[in-house]
RNA sequence: UGGGGGAUGGUCUAAUGGUAAGACGGCGGACUCUGACUCCGCUUAUCGGGGUUCGAAUCCCUGUCCCCCAGCCA
């Protein structure tokens, strides 16, 4: 359900989505073809989203198609699981990889060919520099590199030391290869760049095969081209490598020859982004692991009830762009609470209950209240509540002082429950030790059932409420932005753990609500009146006392008016 | 400091030599049986300085600021 992508086509062409179109109309590339390329080392969070969006959407809207391509070349760091669970959020953010599931591994044998080729080329040699002697050997952002004393090995004597390389003849880091280009480049890139290095790992797909694994450099540029992709859209960051990504297929003169194009990756404030980062957040105890509903992967924003809908709408509203930007947390929230306004059924929850006894109503008498589904959505049907002498409301709905502009409950002040009557508070109880508000005593006008009056009379105020005796017991997880602070990893002299908001996460087990939510499945939504979006904890409560994960509240103006 | 990029309201994105537009936020109002939703209005921008041009966000020169690159990570 709500699969459809919501695409507004009246907006202009982002820039990337102009090259494609161009490409297009110009019979250059009729079918476009993109490729999502995660590393299966984590899992995949908002920011891949984006990316998500961008590839998928372009093979979409433009008749084309787009391939998920595990970029799978570093054993040391990659696993299993981790492709079982991109797959999985790929899938669940609506999107299609239909028979192209690629992985770079597949590759692994074309790769070493394509390498020595390169050896035959005279454009590729076996170094036996150390790692550290690489790198110095590098020169610096001023000062040009060196040549490796290694660079001018035969033809020959290369493709033996590669093969014995891959044979398995030396140990890890002994020996790699490179590519010969320009060690005073200005691009330091594209100082003799390592293509291929030793290393003993067992790979989660070719097991023991290989010792030697080619580096990302190496291997992206020639994944794309065996896979005839047209446009290899990346991040920012990778602009330099673009000059590698051609030199490798200029010069071993491939018949295709995809084109990188780079755009700005994602930043949220209120919270981190890299995978090292939500990682130690893991790790360390501050959250309840990967799926935890306050972490921006895709996974914890399932669990904390985002819709792949809402995803999608936001990685659309925040558009393609070349600078490095910002977005707002609260552009994030708007998306799902504008998705979930519409599709969401309504229902009453109370979080903070306070008894109200309606002193004229009959003390055995139980009535049923019909209420929408949906205000604005009749074909979603209602529901019937029982209404009886003593309720709960909301703590928060009562002021035995009221503030200006307050405008629900308090002595001697008329309010609608919800749906039901017009109450008048006549009275309150309260704790004589603590000063709390125990009971309070209304009396009903009998006329109003329903919610509004014969005599016209308007009330400034409505409550939501569930009868006493009939309400549900349940958990509510409320919870709030992880970060305190707009940029948590801005200032490198903080470590970004100092601005954990301590209160992203607020649990009240003594809340309220009807009866017919044991039927909600778990992870389905639903709007608590007045309260916000909830959704029911995938793996948490029991049939009688369900947990609820609050999802976002609901915009809140008098919020703003009583601050 | 070498190279690669970038700079448009508070935020994000358009305008591709021809009226600086849209979205979000914010503020104000209307409506309302959710202080929700919806609707209406308002606010605020071309990094600075020169130049070309009838006309410049756009082209040229110059300056400033920001990001990325010195992994056998991707």
């Amino acid at each position: 359900m709500n699969n459809d992508t919501p695409t507004d086509r009246s907006r202009p062409l982002d820039f990337i989505r102009q090259i494609v179109a161009e490409d297009q109309k110009s019979g250059k590339h009729p079918q476009p073809v993109t490729r999502f390329p995660p590393e299966p080392n984590g899992f995949l969070h908002i920011g891949h989203a984006k990316s998500i969006c961008l590839n998928f959407g372009i093979s979409n809207e433009f008749g084309g198609r787009c391939h998920l391509r595990f970029d799978d070349t570093n054993p040391s760091k990659e696993e299993a699981a981790y492709v079982e669970s991109i797959k999985r959020d790929v899938r669940w953010l609506g999107f299609d990889w239909h028979e192209h599931l690629h992985y770079a591994s597949d590759y692994f044998e074309q790769i070493c060919h394509f390498a020595e080729r390169l050896i035959e080329l005279g454009k590729a040699y076996v170094c036996d520099l150390t790692g550290e002697q690489i790198r110095a050997y590098r020169g610096t952002l001023t000062e040009p590199g060196r040549e490796s004393p290694y660079r001018n090995r035969s033809v020959e004597e290369n493709l033996r030391l590669f093969r014995e390389m891959r044979a398995g003849i030396y140990g890890d880091g002994e020996r790699v290869l490179r590519a010969k280009i320009d060690m005073a480049s200005p691009i330091i890139l594209m100082r003799d760049p390592v293509l291929y290095r030793i290393l003993r790992a067992p790979h989660h797909r070719t097991g023991d095969a290989w010792c030697i694994y080619p580096m990302y450099d190496f291997t992206h540029c020639l994944s794309d081209m065996l896979e005839s992709i047209t446009h290899s859209l990346c991040t920012l960051e990778f602009q330099d490598n673009r000059q590698l990504y051609d030199w490798v297929l200029d010069t071993l003169q491939t018949p295709c020859h995809p084109r990188q194009i780079e755009f700005a990756r994602l930043n949220l404030t209120y919270t981190v982004m890299s995978k090292r980062k939500l990682l130690q957040l893991v790790t360390d105890g501050h959250v309840d692991g990967w799926d935890d509903p306050r972490m921006l992967t895709i996974s914890g924003l399932r669990r904390r009830g985002y819709t792949p809908r809402a995803i999608r709408t936001f990685c659309e509203q925040i558009g393609i762009g070349k600078k490095e930007s910002w977005i707002d947390m609260g552009v994030l929230e708007n998306a799902i609470r504008d998705d979930l306004n519409e599709t969401a059924p309504r229902a009453m929850g109370v979080l903070d209950p306070v008894k109200v006894v309606i002193d004229n109503y009959p003390d055995d008498q139980v009535e049923f209240i019909e209420a929408r589904n949906h205000p604005q959505r009749p074909e979603l049907g209602s529901r019937s509540l029982p209404f009886s002498r003593e309720l709960y409301i909301e703590r928060e709905d009562f002021r035995e002082t009221p503030p200006g502009k307050f405008f629900r409950l308090a002595p001697g002040r008329e309010v609608r429950l919800r749906y039901a009557y017009y109450i008048t508070c006549v009275s309150c109880e309260k704790d004589p030790q603590t000063g709390e508000i125990t009971v309070i005593h209304c009396t009903y006008d009998p006329q109003t059932k329903g919610g509004s009056s014969p005599d016209g009379r308007k009330v400034k105020g409505t409550i939501h409420w569930l009868s006493a005796a009939h309400a549900a017991p349940c958990t509510i997880n409320l919870y709030d932005r992880l970060f305190a602070v707009e940029h948590p990893d801005g200032d490198k002299a903080v470590d970004f753990k100092e601005h954990l908001n301590p209160h992203s996460l607020h649990t009240l087990t003594r809340c309220l609500v009807e009866t017919s939510l044991a039927d909600l499945p778990p992870g389905s939504q639903v709007q608590f009146e007045r309260q916000g979006y909830f959704c029911r904890d995938l793996d948490s409560g029991t049939p009688d006392h369900p947990v609820f994960n609050r999802i976002v509240t609901l915009r809140d103006s008098w919020a703003k008016v009583n601050n």
